[in-house]
RNA sequence: GGGGCCGUAGUUAAGUCGGUUAUAACGCUGGCCUGUCAAGCCAGAGGGCGCGGGUUCGAGUCCCGUCGGCCCCGCCA
């Protein structure tokens, strides 16, 4: 490009500039050549601008112009002119002008792309991903990613504006037996020792507090060795926060005054908080689910008080066992074919439903397999509970109540998105909050942290932690986005005595606790504060305000669902004399062995 | 660990009950063309059907296995 320096962006050329010489750069988006006049749409991060090549201006330039194709990389300079009249493109910001340029110099070619950058496309997202810099290149996924840092921006001002100081934690840590799996890092100067990449920075932000520092924020990175989701990557970034000396209260307030800042610099909009608030048991109750999208109705209703003597073996025995029994109205869902209750019937099944009960109210009566264990008294209860009338659908689940609820939960999901009850605009937020502060794991036949073993019991439930262990509630929040978990977080334990009798509980024994988390129960010793914070998923938040599918999209470099990266071909083998460094030795059974690569 | 959907030119797809030389569009190459912007018109090149095995006179079509992508259950404090 020799001493050429660019004028401005391609999509800043305006009228205002007409007549004036520019320089530009980018890359040819598009060649129209008419033999005679060339048309070339040079496009960067900014957008696109027609450059005009005509032959009687310079014979010269427009022989070379003949040469161009699609994504050289070239340098202009020109004049900008107004188009001639009744050629103006108002698809296009720049449409009511054009460069003609003077002086052409092509910084680069561009071999054949293996498919066009283009803003709609319907390429294999694995072809997208192994030539991810050229997918990068659309105008979508630009948008995204600028979006993206305005929200770090946006994230990074509020948050300083309100004494957060943003604070390092080491991504080389300390493996924790709860909670996720961790990636680990061998040590090559401690033989047969690991680093764990950190979860979350979840102890190094509590210490931070029993250091002074009073209020922190980081933008991290975190990593989890699980199974991936459309919302799920190994590594994922949270906006992580804690603050001292608070309550419950004083962390939602600052943090829904950081989402408000958020859309507001990100997307123009002005949320209005406070947002409302459903307790755990609300939520699970009216919704089935923990994450409820408050966006529609097809609430769950209770009918076991009311069934639990009722002639149906199904209802009866469930309610025995201490089982509840549930059910959604479908409005106008008498209609749904034998199909879709099957399809209905298969959802329920695969959250741990023995079978789907359902009803179709139609102008002849009731019309299902299970209205023959019903009375009249009982149709007409039924009915008046769930608000039914003729042409509607009753769904039934009869289960122990997490089954019972998740199944009806996720049902609801399925219908409201089947029935288009599911507004496409619009920013729905909802706190959750009072969650248990223990679940009893089955398998592992042990009590487990439903947030993580550092969370709080609230103060009038710390006596049942012993007695009614499973009604402990916790000092505990999520902000759930339109039916996402965008965040979660809690006020902490602050007294060692307190941390040591949760970890208790959690079956850690006293010794492991020590070994694991011995330096946080030494560190609560010395003065620590009250404290508790949030971390919010960015990458969801991001998916969720771009109106993406998946966090893919708005991730530079993603994984795909076997955490691998097709476009680095990340992970991969490593020299034998790297494994004799860290003394590591490959013992891979001969079926998991990763295969010859190609 | 499990369930579902999908792998055919560079890309997106079609390919019937197994049957000649595997189609199309876009892209690509060449030519024509001075107001296009998904430019247009003409001509052309390009794949042996993810991979391996099997059945068959014959397999893109059927069977078995395997690899990969996506969605989901489990898992994810």
């Amino acid at each position: 490009m020799g001493s050429w320096r660019r004028s401005c962006y391609c999509a800043d050329v305006s009228s205002a500039q007409n007549g004036q010489t520019l320089i530009l750069m980018g890359w040819v988006q598009r060649r129209r050549d008419h033999g005679g006049l060339i048309f070339v749409d040079l496009r960067d991060r900014s957008g696109l601008v027609q450059l005009v090549f005509n032959p009687e201006a310079s014979n010269e330039v427009h022989d070379k112009a003949h040469d161009i194709r699609n994504e050289f990389v070239l340098a202009v300079k020109g004049i900008v002119q107004k188009r001639p009249e009744g050629t103006e493109n108002p698809n296009l910001k720049t449409g009511q002008v054009e460069v003609a340029v003077a002086e052409l110099r092509v910084l680069n070619d561009a071999a054949t792309l293996p498919f066009m950058i283009e803003d709609e496309t319907d390429v294999a997202e694995m072809t997208r991903l192994k030539y991810r810099y050229l997918d990068l290149r659309r105008a979508p996924l630009q948008n995204k990613l600028i979006l993206r840092h305005k929200v770090a921006m946006a994230t990074r001002n509020y948050l300083t504006e309100n004494g957060f100081l943003e604070i390092e934690t080491p991504v080389l840590t300390k493996s924790t037996p709860e909670g996720a799996r961790d990636y680990l890092v061998p040590s090559r100067v401690n033989p047969g020792q690991f680093y764990a990449l950190p979860q979350s920075p979840q102890l190094f932000k509590q210490i931070l507090m029993i250091s002074g520092f009073d209020r922190y924020f980081q933008i991290v990175k975190c990593f989890r060795d699980e199974d991936l989701r459309a919302d799920r990557q190994p590594e994922f970034t949270q906006i992580d926060a804690e603050m001292s000396f608070v309550d419950r209260e004083d962390v939602m307030k600052m943090m829904e005054g950081l989402v408000v800042r958020i859309f507001r610099e990100g997307l123009g909009l002005d949320l209005n908080p406070p947002f409302p608030r459903l307790t755990y048991a609300e939520a699970v109750g009216r919704f089935g689910v923990d994450n409820p999208d408050v966006r529609f109705g097809l609430e769950l209703k209770d009918l076991t008080e009311m069934l639990k003597g009722s002639g149906f073996k199904v209802f009866n025995d469930a309610a025995a066992k201490g089982g509840v029994i549930k059910a959604v109205c479908v409005k106008g869902g008498a209609g749904f074919s034998r199909k879709d209750l099957d399809d209905l019937t298969e959802i329920a099944v695969s959250f741990g439903a023995k079978g789907l009960a359902w009803v179709k109210i139609t102008e002849e009566g009731w019309q299902s397999p299970i209205a023959k264990f019903l009375t009249d008294v009982e149709r007409q209860d039924i009915a008046t509970i769930l608000e039914a009338s003729t042409g509607d659908l009753l769904l039934f689940a009869a289960d122990k109540p997490s089954i019972a609820n998740t199944v009806l939960g996720r049902l609801r999901l399925n219908i409201g998105n089947r029935l288009g009850l599911i507004p496409k605009e619009g920013f729905n937020f909802v706190w959750v909050t009072e969650f248990p502060m223990l679940d009893y794991d089955d398998a592992e036949k042990r009590y487990v942290a439903v947030h993580h073993p550092f969370t709080a019991p609230m103060d009038e439930d710390l006596e049942k932690l012993d007695t009614d262990t499973l009604k402990v509630r916790a000092k505990a929040y999520d902000l759930v986005l339109n039916g996402s978990e965008i965040g979660g977080g809690s006020i902490r334990i602050h007294r060692s005595d307190v941390q040591a009798k949760v970890f208790e509980k959690l079956g850690i024994k006293l010794e492991e606790a020590q070994e694991r988390f011995g330096f946080l129960l030494e560190a609560l010793k010395y003065g620590t504060p009250p404290h508790g914070g949030i971390a919010f998923g960015l990458d969801r938040i991001m998916a969720i305000m771009t109106g993406s599918e998946s966090i893919r999209d708005v991730i530079a470099f993603p994984k795909t669902q076997k955490a691998t990266d097709v476009m680095s071909d990340a992970p991969s083998t490593v020299d034998q004399k790297q494994l004799d460094e860290i003394f590591i030795r490959i013992a891979v059974p001969k079926k998991a062995e990763a295969p010859a690569k190609a």
